[in-house]
DNA sequence: CCTTTTGTTTCATATTATGGAATTTATATA
DNA sequence: TATATAAATTCCATAATATGAAACAAAAGG
């Protein structure tokens, strides 16, 4: 996720949401001071004061011996209440079980935050597969995998370029995707209606994604499968497709703004 | 979860982690920035300053119409590596998936937070039960519930004479737990070796809980599963606290302190 | 045991956050 | 549609807060 830096009049928040990304980034055993002063180019007592404050507050855990910092236990529960909230991930939840039931394929859904794509829930069907976000949580940028493609290509032309032109150098990190091959794939899924990718970038992987969209805002999330790429053959494409739409279909109405008041104060998740 | 307000030499730090606080424990539609300027005692502007850095830092979001404010979905980020990266959760994970497919029971793994016990893991089996914990990042004090409870009855009796100190006021919230009772259960816990309800916390929905436990320190986790109560056998529950053991007793070396160079280089979640 | 490295505490300083007031924007009412 | 009310946002002089150099303490390494 692009890690801005913005003086927003808040510094010490800012210099604290980067020690936390660093955390997060950083090794899996734990970050220790001297290596997240160095990182975030913050003096060794301000580093250790705001490090030791999120400590306090559950943001942060110190090891029992008190050497190595990693993500604390409130980041969980505060994580756990943002998924299950009002919102897409509650919304969709039926959607996705019927989908993963009815198909055996592992279900997806992605929501769109900022330039990036999030994996808010998941459903693993009969196969267990390796998919490009991972589990929840996990996250790539707009335009990179069926699920985040989809909502990329239907974005307005205009702000589809300000992503793509802020995305670049992450996109470039995927060696199957090239700015001609991404152009290609971006007209594909439009005149499509769904995402499509058959095992490139993960291989012998495949997916399937069409796009939950908002009148005013554009897409906000995408349904999708991932898919043993060996197994895909046109006839089921077209049949998960009708499926993710009428389950997309059923969902589009509850995020309408205008019907906001009608159906049930569900709100959507990850819009900035 | 307690609420910590310590004047830790960061004041912002603890507004802000106040209004993730409020934001999370608040309306389910999200927050106006009125609601929490006075719920929060901060000046309006402060609190929109706060409000508006963490919503660029994506640790809340705004509505499309920008009045309201909620959990964003870096928390989600963060929160799932936070819940995923090494400790408990992954070390537990093959124990959890065997317990649930053997049992075929909802299994669930608990991790100490401080005063609290926090739901790390939850692998749901034929019934769809009620927790007390709900799902992934629900928590409740030390000492309710039989995950928790078997925690606090296998620390150093002073310490958990601390933890019960702070946590009665939290504790008379449950109707069914009177002091006597708790101590009754704690005892019992202690003599047994596991934590068991019978269904009384939540009518009709049983417990039984092992402890797992770090040499120093003391237990770190639970392990144990949720059963209707109308089930319940005393046959059931040798059969599956032998389970639990079996697992646990696969666990703990590998939390161990001093087998840590020989283990894998796993480290627990949710110490202070 | 001594040396080096890493973590913690202190405190005078100035940078940073503060909050009262003014302005803009949205919502409710006539 | 106009008017009143309330909420959100911006501004800026002020003071309180976070800062970081340096001194200190505690581990790790030799």
């Amino acid at each position: 996720m692009t890690n801005h830096t913005p003086k927003s009049g808040a510094q010490l928040l800012d210099r604290a949401v980067l020690l936390l990304d660093l955390v997060a980034g950083g090794s899996r055993e734990g970050m220790t001071l001297k290596a997240l002063c160095e990182q975030a180019e913050l003096n060794k007592a301000t580093c250790h004061r705001i490090l030791n404050s999120l400590a306090e507050h559950g943001m942060l855990d110190k090891d029992p011996d008190g050497r190595r910092y990693r993500l604390g236990t409130k980041l969980l529960v505060l994580g756990a209440k943002a998924a299950n909230g009002p919102g897409l991930r509650s919304l969709c939840q039926p959607a996705l079980t019927r989908l993963c039931q009815e198909s055996g394929e592992t279900t997806m859904l992605m929501a769109r935050d900022r330039d990036d794509s999030v994996c808010i829930d998941r459903h693993d069907g009969s196969f267990l597969l390796q998919t490009l976000t991972g589990s929840i949580g996990g996250y790539v940028p707009l335009g990179v995998g069926p699920g985040s493609l989809s909502m990329l290509a239907f974005m307005a032309a205009d702000e589809r370029e300000e992503v793509l032109e802020r995305n670049w150098p992450r996109i470039a990190a995927y060696p199957a995707l090239t700015r001609d091959k991404l152009r290609r794939l971006i007209d594909e899924t439009i005149s499509q209606g769904y995402a499509l990718d058959r095992g490139e970038l993960v291989p012998g992987v495949a997916g399937i994604a069409v796009p939950i969209r908002v009148a005013e805002t554009g897409p906000v999330a995408s349904l999708g499968f991932t898919i043993l790429s060996a197994r895909l053959s046109s006839e089921m494409i077209e049949r998960y497709v009708q499926a993710l739409r009428d389950e997309v279909a059923s969902i589009e109405p509850h995020l309408n703004p205008l019907d906001r008041r009608l159906t049930s104060p569900e709100r959507i998740l990850g819009q900035s």
